[in-house]
DNA sequence: CATGAATGAGTTTTCATTCAT
DNA sequence: AATGAATGAAAACTCATTCAT
């Protein structure tokens, strides 16, 4: 039993220098963050940190990998329920702009591994590949919606894309807006899609 | 005469360094790139880029500024022209595709002030700026192309911005994609504007 | 009992650790030899090696000065024996070179010691003590031989030193020498002690 | 001019970092020897041996190799003045012997490497082979007094190798005895060559 | 004006040691 | 008694910046 205490503990101590690392990093860069202020924002010693991760680069990786499994999974249990095309393509939309509005901090950290390639190679390739498979499950809806006439015709990984971009541009530019601006700005990316007005 | 000479020499120099710096700073981030090996890359001494440069961040605030303002009389020129509202719009995306794909080494550098406004936050500053009046511009055209009916109606400025998200996005997103692969993703970017196909 | 059954099986891990530490210390040296490692050899956790010895300095201090009486008591036995001189020479030269050979991880700890009297005052004392009581042996031995004319005459503690030295060397020079290698050499040690072939 | 005169600086700065280094590496070990006390020694700041050597194990392996190869220069020296072999043997005896005492402190320093092969395999290899130079150097003379008869018959590379043990034995054994102490000691260990007293 | 040399401030990382369980 | 976790102290190394030439 105190085993399973400690480790629970162990977990829970992790998850919040996972946290102080994600709002550090996410404010000042990977490169201008010291471990030792990640420390004392989670509240634990300087050398606490190595117990966890082996070393700085560790850290960063795991602090952006995590929420990317979480977030496809969030997508595709979207995709799950089946609704009409449209729909589904909103609710996507709207997931996302959740994401913009309240973890714009992490959106920030695939946006510097992006910006960084050569310096995150390991990163840069699975957050790509996040990428290609949203832009696919993207892609499969656009033909649906497409074949039953409720889309406008038009390459659907191109389309897939330019919504890709829309999305992460967003998260770029819109620093401190509330939703109450990114609300009525995503509903003109929406017409990336070519959704008939009937 | 032998002033100007020198002063020639000089600025032929300073362009040079920043010309390293943008090539380095893109490349590496800010923090990772070191004045020795933007000496080193502009073939100068070390301690040669402190005669033209006060400090690291003075070197970068001028490398982000100065083709700020280029890009601005650019945009200006082509509205200037005074063509009909689509056409300008296709001018406005063309130029930009152009500068994703031979400049898209400073925009990383845009989206890397962007990324940290805590950090520089008059650059921050400059840069929004130019975004909003780059938005202006745009919501004027489409304002006045929804006069005339040749665009959807809709808030001319949330649609500006949702173009402008995806232009920055799109910098990030195409690492080494060539013009071929971009062009078509931003056809359907241009749907954003709400063109109507008679 | 149980109290007896305990208290050997903590000598036992005590052994464990020592033999470890010998191995690893020989190997990398005091400094570069770090107690997780001892550990991790010894099959035991980190923080217990601090149960049997309060501080690192100790147990260095103990691993290197138990077999020093170890051998003390064999060569006492040799000379115990009270063979003939040459002989007895022979057999101490004998049980060094099986030292050298054997034990030479042991051997090397005590010139690291040897080689930093700064660092290890007390433990350097030990070390020159055993030499000198050592080289008082032999100077015994030599003074029997030189006076029933069997050795060249000689300062018999300047003969003994020589060889002293040469011993120490001969642990330092011959890392992975077999002893068909270490031994002819050691026949021409032996002519230290001048031994008069008749 | 004023090249030459920088150059000449540089020059006698950095012998002057060698010889703290080679002053603290003998006293307190490489592990313990900080860069940090060294700078202090040789009274220039921390960061400049890092101008001077591009690592500590770079400062190691010069400090090392360095006096190396003077050593062996005044050694050929001596055989290359082609006196009698008993003579010649005695001056080199003699040249170790000012080594011990005056260059104790460097002795060590081969010893710490001999101590640690694994650690310093480089410098390792290269005292070695300094070593095995040696010992040629010795077997050539040796065989040349086997062949006329001065000394007593012997495998003549074993006799060298007896030599070198004793020789870097006594650089351990003798810590701060003086050369009245070494010499008469040395005497013995000539014996080793087997010189025929007529 | 250009530059080589010097350096102080800072960063990651390691490790002996302590402590609660 | 044994150990996992926490930590303070230290160490190598980097780099922007200053200064003398």
């Amino acid at each position: 039993m105190a085993r399973k205490v400690n480790e629970q503990l162990r977990q829970q101590k992790r998850a919040e220098i996972c946290a102080a690392a994600e709002k550090l990093f996410a404010a000042n860069g990977f490169a201008y963050t010291t471990i030792s202020s990640i420390a004392k924002e989670a509240g634990v010693s300087h050398a606490t940190v190595f117990t966890y991760f082996s070393s700085k680069e560790d850290l960063i990786y795991d602090v952006v990998m995590e929420p990317l499994q979480e977030s496809r999974q969030r997508l595709e249990s979207i995709i799950a329920e089946n609704k009409p095309v449209v729909e589904t393509l909103r609710a996507i939309v709207q997931e996302h702009i959740k994401m913009v509005v309240e973890r714009r901090t992490y959106l920030r950290l695939t946006q510097q591994v992006l910006g960084h390639p050569e310096q995150y190679p390991d990163l840069t390739r699975s957050v790509m590949n996040y990428g290609e498979d949203f832009v696919n499950m993207l892609a499969t809806l656009i033909e649906k919606g497409q074949a039953i006439g409720i889309l406008e015709p038009g390459d659907p990984r191109a389309i897939g894309w330019a919504y890709f971009s829309f999305f992460n541009g967003a998260g770029l530019i819109f620093i401190d807006s509330s939703e109450d601006f990114v609300q009525p700005t995503a509903e003109y990316a929406l017409r990336t899609f070519g959704i008939r007005t009937p």
